[in-house]
DNA sequence: CTCGTAATGCGACTGAAGTCGCATTACGAT
DNA sequence: ATCGTAATGCGACTTCAGTCGCATTACGAG
């Protein structure tokens, strides 16, 4: 596991270049390491409200003035325990269909937020790394590399012909995906298969028909409900 | 601006049934409205993370005690601003074409959250009620009644004959919102008009293909990605 | 108008989150 | 093997969120 880099990245702002060797060595991974499994396991079992710098220190056994010296506080632990989950591959579908490559996609999803093996675990973990900037940032790039990775089934459907050429890949994603992280973080609503298969339906209609192509539409567009500068 | 009912509801989970005389008088009113303006001025300005009771106390005049019984710290405060502004009318198109209606509705939604008038009230608002369990309860009855009430524009188009007779009227609004809530609060992605347009465009198109019916599947299904039980 | 009661105002107290300076440990290079 | 340095351990201190008991105010009924 390699989640140094993103670390460093998000607490250091300031990293002075002229560092030859920053101390990469075995008790800094091994503590951060034993970190980040303390705070999933403390999200995990008291929720993201009831997270504590010092039920992980406790847990993890390194001192809280450490936490805070290199985490700053939950949020970046948080971020960090997120950053560490992005870095798990995750199987991209390839079936030679659209459908169901985003059918498995939707369904894989689902099946993260509601495996009773991880439990509440993932839920928790996205939950929490909303409630703060350094999450926010963890949760932007979570997404974006998700985003990139997942295009791909959308590529390949271009390059077999069974897209418009120039479609948006990770927009095809997002539209098959939104309807469920929606449901799941925003409207609080349950989560079943059925509309994740729905959503991946719907999305796979919407990129057959074109609507996902910068520069054309291929549905009607008769009236343009505003008119003002996009931006 | 009737919020009291929903707020007794939600911080009085036991309230006895024989007080005939609750005291709804003028002042309670007065300090209600007082604090949830505060509320949504404090938030506005220092974000959901910065939010504090003191901060509010002193803006509204109330006293810090007072918000702590009635509101029971910033997740009553956050939760009771987003029900008052549930409570809020806003806008049903009728255009006579589904697609043009559901246009509207998210470039509604768009607008709300870009809107410099109102700033970055909304989202703030949104994202802070995100991080409470008060505050979800009050988001999951905020979004109810936003689908019930869009619902209609689905509605009407099945009695125009323009969907197909059991469209799920709920799942049509879902599906065209919720790829822009999904940029918003999920994965942080920047909201732009064309997107909320592609949204509309494509929930109109999977509602036409017979999607959102809950017996039939109107489109290709040829395998089932899951087999077990979706509960 | 007067009174009973509920709601609010008030200030002190408690407890925990977060910070700071220093001692100690362990990594990495010579 | 030895040393310099960075990272961690440690405990006290500060600050502020949240609570409690009591005095005061204002609503609503008669």
């Amino acid at each position: 596991m390699r989640l140094e880099s993103t670390l460093s990245g998000a607490n250091h702002p300031e990293q002075p270049p002229h560092t030859p060797t920053p101390r990469p060595g075995g008790r800094s991974a091994r503590v951060r390491a034993e970190v980040v499994a303390a705070t999933l396991a403390e999200v995990t079992a008291t929720g993201y409200d009831g997270l504590t710098v010092e039920a992980v220190a406790t847990r993890s056994g390194v001192h809280k003035a450490t936490l805070y010296r290199r985490w700053c506080g939950v949020d970046g632990l948080v971020a960090d325990a997120l950053t560490a989950s992005a870095d798990q591959p995750w199987p991209l579908p390839d079936t030679g269909d659209l459908q169901q490559d985003l059918r498995r996609i939707t369904h894989e999803v689902f099946s993260v937020f509601t495996d009773p093996e991880l439990g509440p675990t993932p839920t928790a973990l996205i939950s929490a790394a909303q409630r703060s900037d350094a999450g926010a940032t963890a949760l932007r790039a979570f997404f974006a590399t998700r985003h990139r990775q997942a295009a791909e089934v959308a590529e390949r459907a271009v390059a077999r012909g069974e897209l418009p050429a120039g479609t948006d890949g990770a927009e095809v994603v997002r539209a098959a995906t939104a309807p469920l992280y929606y449901r799941l973080f925003v409207s609080g609503e349950p989560l079943d298969a059925r509309s994740a298969e729905r959503a991946a339906d719907a999305a796979t209609l919407a990129a057959r028909a074109g609507l996902f192509t910068p520069a054309e539409d291929a549905t009607a567009t008769p009236t343009a409900p505003e008119a003002g500068p996009a931006t």
